[in-house]
DNA sequence: ATGGTGACGCGTT
DNA sequence: TAACGCGCCACCA
């Protein structure tokens, strides 16, 4: 994930004024996806929804409800938005101003997860500060304004399993394969049981899809059930992927 | 040992 | 305010 995703993200951790909601210009248009086309809406600060293409009508309708002015058709994006949304590094401005703090936490600990890699509920809890709120972290997750800019997809069930997709859960094993996840194997691991890797010339212990957990020798590689079990054998949890302590 | 069930938990509407 | 949800874990058969 780039930087300048993050620091709109951490930009926007401030609360906008009350009045900024209605006064936003707002824009709307198509574009191409990884997902196909989608709609995409704009204001000046940035991209504040991406969805299925198809949803124009009802978005301007809602809009026109809700501030009484029409919603303009647009014939461009803002700069890195499209390359951002065809899976290439981007640098999308975002405007996330109309979300509560704990949902800016959230997709902020979700933009996070670099390409290729999956985290966790419970991760995304414990970095947004809230780590009993795993429960919570799917519902925001579940009404990401902005998928594909961050990348909702890549946090998975605890047991391995991939969990739900606002898209469909085949969209999501398909954006993380297209990522190259190493999906696969960490099914074959998770039906052993093993949620964790740990080297033992390093003495690390790892999330399986994290960079450094893929490049252990087999020889030096070591699975664990959960993190406090490579602990207790000796492992510190990795700096790069922080799976739980 | 694997799969189903319920209590639990939390932020939001 | 009570009910809801892209979850999690202990417990059970």
């Amino acid at each position: 994930m780039n930087d300048s995703l993050l620091s709109a993200l951490a930009g926007l951790a401030a609360p906008a004024p009350a009045t900024l909601p209605g006064r936003v210009f707002t824009g709307w248009t198509s574009a191409p996806s990884r997902l196909g086309d989608v709609f995409v809406a704009v204001t000046a600060h940035g991209v504040q929804f991406v969805r299925p293409a198809g949803s124009a009508d009802e978005f301007a309708a809602a809009y026109r409800d809700r501030f009484d002015r029409p919603l303009r058709r647009l014939d461009r994006l803002p700069a890195g938005v499209g390359p951002a949304l065809r899976g290439r590094a981007g640098r999308p401005p975002l405007d996330l101003h109309a979300l509560s703090d704990f949902e800016r936490d959230v997709l902020a600990a979700t933009a996070r997860i670099p390409a290729g890699q999956t985290r966790p509920y419970g991760w995304v809890a414990r970095e947004a500060g809230r780590p009993r709120a795993v429960r919570a972290v799917g519902t925001v997750l579940a009404r990401n304004p902005v998928p594909l800019l961050v990348p909702c997809h890549r946090v998975v069930r605890a047991d391995g399993a991939a969990g739900d997709y606002m898209f469909g859960p085949a969209r999501k094993d398909a954006l993380l394969r297209d990522e190259g996840a190493n999906l696969d194997e960490v099914a074959a691991l998770a039906r052993g049981g093993v949620h964790y890797l740990a080297s033992d010339t390093t003495g690390i212990v790892c999330f399986p899809t994290c960079r450094d957990a893929r490049r252990i020798t087999p020889a030096h590689r070591h699975g664990f059930p959960t993190v406090a079990a490579a602990v207790a054998a000796g492992y510190r949890p990795c700096r790069t992927c922080r799976p739980a302590a």
